[in-house]
DNA sequence: AAAACACTCATACTAAAGTATGAAATATTA
DNA sequence: TAATATTTCATACTTTAGTATGAGTGTTTT
């Protein structure tokens, strides 16, 4: 957030000095007029093309990014997190036993846990919960 | 954040708006070349701007949009195409058969079928494939 | 028409997934 | 330190998922 704020401001800083600048070679050079032109029009074609890609750039990553908050707020621990994106990634319980270094009922409790928290039924209603709620990427 | 952006913008417009007043004022009107030149910066940075929204809008659209070729490449038939839809909407194959009204058996040989044809021992790793093949959105 | 395909269904089976309960060790926090 | 939460594991059980096989019914395609 703040960094946007800066590359505005920024912005307008370069902006006004531009504009400060055509109009003073525009009084005092002899340069042609039609350049000066040309130039602010491709200038500001720019600007504004920097500009929109930033803004777009951000509201992706705003959308992609994973809720930490909805997490906590659900009451997910550390380790059903690690276990649901697991799922989500396709592997079985054995596989996310093999992976975590635990044993097998250890990740059934965990599956088990997880889904009362997040309300689902099955393993792969968690992954579109989890997916809904912005607390999994994909 | 939109708004943050809208705000910017407006202000960045308005600047140029005073800045364009203020320069015609002290030359009082005999040097419309200014004007244009501010009219010009404008128009292309709002060009600049149309354009790029445009570019990134088409870059999205491609990036989500599912990939039917590779759906026949793949050999999915339509219904097992609806069935993998339904998995990744978190259904069980009661509930899929139910909505599809067929019964659960018949299900159970779609999904067996596609798990082959996407290459996927489960369902859930059915959908991550799926997913990575831009055969079903998110 | 015959072959190939898609869709349907059933049965019987194996393999996972998920539930319930209890319990123990380790952090974390009040 | 006591209380609490997390992580771990086990056993027993029910349910769902997935495989294998066979078969009937339509559609296309050859």
């Amino acid at each position: 957030m703040r960094k946007t704020i800066f590359i505005f401001a920024a912005l307008i800083i370069a902006l006004l000095a531009l504009f400060k600048l055509s109009t003073y070679s525009f009084l005092s050079g002899n340069s042609p007029i039609e350049t000066i032109i040309a130039v602010i029009a491709i200038v500001f074609f720019v600007i504004g093309v920097i500009i929109n890609k930033k803004v777009l750039h951000n509201e992706k990553k705003i959308v992609q990014e994973i809720d930490h908050k909805k997490i906590e707020e659900i009451g997910l621990s550390k380790r059903e997190y690690e276990v649901l994106c697991q799922i989500a990634s396709g592997l079985s319980n054995k596989e996310i036993a093999n992976a975590l270094f635990v044993s097998e009922s250890t990740i059934k409790t965990h599956v088990s846990n997880l889904l009362v928290k997040l309300d689902a039924k099955r393993r792969t209603q968690a992954i579109q919960i989890a997916k809904e709620l912005r607390i999994i990427v994909n």
